[in-house]
DNA sequence: TAGGTTATTGACCGGTCGGCCAATTAATTA
DNA sequence: TAATTAATTGGCCGACCGGTCAATAACCTA
């Protein structure tokens, strides 16, 4: 068994971490103090600065944690996916899917964005979008996709298909509800997209 | 010639807004002080509360009047555009121009998005998707466009594909910078929603 | 011109914020 | 066990925050 501790530096920094990033998330950085935090993590004000140095430092490390977490996953992603239409299809699925479980990223990317805050992340960023145009470049080069299009230009009509969904899906079930929609509304969407994204809007 | 007045409620109070958009929309709610828009505008602190009641009140007045310009320009849109695939494709463009020449729109509604705010402007914009829907129905209908996707669903996909460039090309630039791209960048990724949306991914 | 109204100011308030520090206690090391 | 290091606490600080208020000056109206 586990030796009992009185102490315990790691679980009291992901505890930091844990309720920095559901405040910080919700709230954005400006209207949330560090004694809110400190209260909801169960711990001191002061243990933040002892950990992150300051209330910026928190919010970096809340930020980049999650960004890492979204990299990886994409990443590990692109690996899998060979250069093919279908597996392309089963790329978007992923990407979505994986927003739909961490809505926390939708979140992260949009305060990153206003915050115009991608400096820090960015070279993992680089080379994860680098990554996909590889991927869709070559599955133009194979025929399987038309080639007339900006690979790089796909990618972020890929990306920005999934995202915006989540960040906007309030919109859509306030305006609407969830009437006529016998399947779960996520699904219906990303069927509803991936149509649109590989066969186009036109009919026939 | 006007007469020289030198009070001026109606300019005080404009120039207290546009000043206030300005910096809101840069830092945000939280991270920006009365006294700073204060003295951005000119004027003192206390007329903020003469005007506008509280800081919550003015960030209230500056999202409802940008929301608002929004709101009329997309209704005026759809009034024009016949159901047709062709003046869908005008819409899509318009869209696009819209937000190009107005990016404080982007970022009111990411704002909005964050702090989960969709209440005020609800009215308005639950009309304004209705009658998007409709028009997008109608050319169903017509046989302009395939009818196996929920029209709001096609309204959404619209909205996202030319909302999230204008978010994420940061992004692009900071990966790829402009090369490569004879035109505008704007304008090359127009051209690629448009295909895709219209046309989709497979060839041929 | 007199009187009421409204825009505008600057001084001020209580509260909270992020950050700092000295003291204490647990863990580690020698 | 003694000495060192690291985790944790609570108290404290100056700064600044949003908001209030009374005084003033420009405006409107009769």
């Amino acid at each position: 068994m586990t030796a009992k501790t009185q102490r315990d530096p790691e679980a009291t920094r992901s505890a930091l971490i844990e309720a920095a990033e559901e405040i910080f998330l919700k709230k954005g950085f400006g209207n949330t103090s560090l004694s809110e935090i400190a209260r909801h993590a169960g711990i001191t004000k002061s243990l933040i600065h002892h950990y992150f140095g300051s209330k910026e430092g928190l919010w970096r490390e809340v930020k980049t944690q999650r960004f890492m977490q979204y990299a990886e996953r994409q990443m590990a992603m692109l690996q899998e996916a060979s250069p093919s239409a279908e597996l392309l299809r089963t790329s978007v699925v992923f990407y979505f899917d994986f927003l739909r479980r961490n809505p926390q990223i939708v979140r992260v990317l949009a305060w990153m964005f206003l915050e115009q805050d991608q400096k820090d992340c960015l070279d993992l960023d680089r080379e994860l979008i680098r990554q996909g145009v590889e991927k869709v470049k070559a599955a133009q080069e194979l025929g399987q996709l038309r080639a007339d299009i900006d690979p790089r230009f796909v990618l972020f009509i890929f990306i920005g298909l999934c995202q915006h969904w989540f960040q906007d899906k309030g919109h859509f079930i306030q305006s609407f509800g969830t009437e006529g929609l016998d399947e779960n509304l996520d699904d219906a969407y990303l069927n509803a997209i991936v149509k649109v994204f590989f066969e186009g809007l036109l009919p026939g």
